[in-house]
DNA sequence: GCTCCTGATGGAAACGATTTCACCTTAGCT
DNA sequence: AGCTAAGGTGAAATCGTTTCCATCAGGAGC
């Protein structure tokens, strides 16, 4: 038994498959019986619309395509997620695709999409002063927005102010007595927001007259930065602070560190960028800075909803969501600086005293 | 500047929309020369096959779907990059759909990905056993395989024996000196692995004489399971282990743990499933069992994708992979019992010295 | 009574590909 | 030479919808 088309529905209800098309997807006037004689027909069939044959005659699919490097990263899976709120409120499905902090895959992903007929595009890209994924959209006249990206004008973003930002690590690492500070980036090439928030820490420390700060750059594909901070004590063994560029890098470069037998944040303090759930559930807590994530796959999601709605393009320039520098025990002494000039150095990682927390409920 | 159709490429190469399209796509006869001069016009005018036209008439998309509960455990991120993995080596790409641990929405948006014409469906569903989505996959004659279900046998799947897994640890927990156990699940109605692993672990202690595990069941959608844990403390305030149903789980029962003042592994040993990488970062390391995550979504497209190619419907049996349990910090002792023997006594309910094991591996 | 407009409808042409079928060559055999 | 088989090709149907256009009925306005 074939699976009903409009046509059988329109069989059924006795009128034209364009009438029943009219009456099911509310296109053009339909007499108020021909309505529900069609809706009989749809729901005694099963009969649900073709998404395929649809889109192909209207130019759109009614999907809204998400464009993110990785889903390993919790920070891209919840706006995603944030994304798919604001589409499912809208009727809208979503598409996702991972390109792996590639370029080219970037590239070819957004045209798959964009051959899919996406009312809208949601992309993470790698650079976006630069991006070919950009490119494309624009050129098929597929509204887009970036998220996380922080773009120079000209195209629709959401993000946080990554400069500023980092800004408000520094300050926080130097008013817990940090002096000398390091950046662990994911490589600059496949994440310009990596690039603006460590310009943002030494724009800072220069501002503060601090000593600019060492740069180390990982690939995410590791796991094990053992080697990348060891060669870096190697070229600045006094770094007492290392801001990283995301949380899960962060959390990574804590573990290597407990590895070389450094302790944190009694040897180095380490925070992290983006604010993910397992950082504040981790000893020590992370240090981070909080950034409203789902919220910013929700709102560049609503950006292009809003701007279809209303038949216009997407606003070409950057929505600013606020940020949040949260404290944590992996950077002592934000608000103790005593503590933190204090530190002890240990020799073996596994003896550190651990602090407990004295919070309870009640 | 219309977007070029084949049927541009056929006028520019001289031939006919048919044979333009079996020399893109490979179908039928075409000669040498014809193939050139469609492909050099294809080249020439940018042309790319339209995946919904083609998707319509062929009747599959020559995409495959995944549907998993939410993006939000980095188990199914991974697990879906998996099934990228397989897809793209074959030439596919990839529809998700997350369905947030709902029966209902997971049947909608099977149907959804089957409307789409996906060749293929990887889900993993609350229950395995009475699957909406199953049923709809099976019924519109869609191949499907099962990931991280362990469904009776009738549906194509790929895990791991959580019953046996569960019993591991069961093992690792009374090898480390731990007598009161307790279980810590997701909610079983959206979960049918959460109560596997729980009927695993009361059947291995039942089998070794021990006490029954306690139970408490918390919602995924909490991250605070203070007031969970506390209640739980108040009927069985002796309970020296909790094993939870899922790492992410896990490191949040821990952070509980330590708000409720109760120590981990000293007071409390914690034990979860899957292995995400995260585990292993933090402090104390997470002892778990580590599930081949990727691979499942891999080994889960590559039914599919080999059941394809040779025109048959993938195999109705569950495809088991191995699991490993790794030790880590939180079960403290399970190499090295004098550890836990010597665990310190604190002032908190948990301070009763407990007969320790004295069996040791190695 | 006549025109004009509006609302409801159906026929048929899109949308962009694939595939069936029939046709024509040409090569290979006897 | 005659016959068959196979390779190459194109016209046209098809997938399932939407939408343009024409048609028609009926009411309003003159």
């Amino acid at each position: 038994m074939r699976r009903p088309t409009i046509a059988d529905v329109a069989a059924r209800a006795g009128c034209s498959p364009a009438t029943a098309s009219r009456a099911l997807s509310g296109g053009g006037p339909v007499s108020e019986a021909a309505r529900l004689r069609v809706d009989a027909a749809a729901r005694a069939l099963g009969f649900r619309l073709d998404p395929l044959g649809r889109a192909l005659r209207r130019g759109r699919s009614g999907a809204i395509g998400v464009l993110a490097p990785s889903l390993a990263n919790p920070v891209f899976a919840e706006a995603i997620e944030g994304v798919e709120v604001a589409a499912a409120a809208a009727g809208l499905t979503v598409l996702v695709a991972c390109v792996g902090y590639d370029a080219a895959r970037e590239a070819a992903a957004a045209e798959a999409l964009i051959d899919r007929r996406v009312d809208g595009l949601v992309m993470t890209v790698a650079d976006a002063a630069a991006s070919l994924a950009v490119d494309r959209a624009r050129r098929s006249g597929t509204p887009c927005a970036l998220m996380f990206n922080q773009p120079p004008d000209g195209v629709t973003a959401v993000c946080v102010d990554n400069r500023a930002a980092a800004g408000d690590v520094a300050e926080a690492m130097l008013a817990a007595g940090r002096r000398r500070l390091g950046f662990v980036a994911g490589r600059f090439a496949t994440s310009d927001r990596s690039r603006q928030r460590f310009e943002g820490l030494a724009a800072a420390l220069a501002e503060a007259g601090a000593r600019p700060p060492e740069l180390v750059e990982v690939s995410y594909a590791d796991h094990d930065h053992r080697a990348a901070l060891a060669a870096l004590f190697a070229r600045a063994p006094r770094i007492d602070a290392l801001f990283c560029s995301n949380d899960m890098l962060a959390l990574a470069v804590i573990a290597g560190l407990r590895a070389l037998g450094r302790s944190v944040p009694d040897d180095v303090a380490v925070v992290g960028f983006d604010g993910v759930a397992v950082g504040a559930l981790t000893q020590p807590s992370l240090a981070t800075v909080v950034t409203p994530t789902a919220e910013m796959g929700r709102a560049a999601a609503g950006l292009l909803l809003a701007a279809r709605a209303q038949g216009r393009p997407p606003a070409p320039e950057a929505l600013i969501l606020p940020h949040q520098f949260r404290p944590g025990e992996s950077l002592a002494g934000a608000a103790d600086p005593d503590t933190a000039r204090q530190r002890q150095v240990r020799p073996s990682p596994g003896k550190a005293l651990r602090q407990t927390s004295e919070e309870s409920e009640t």
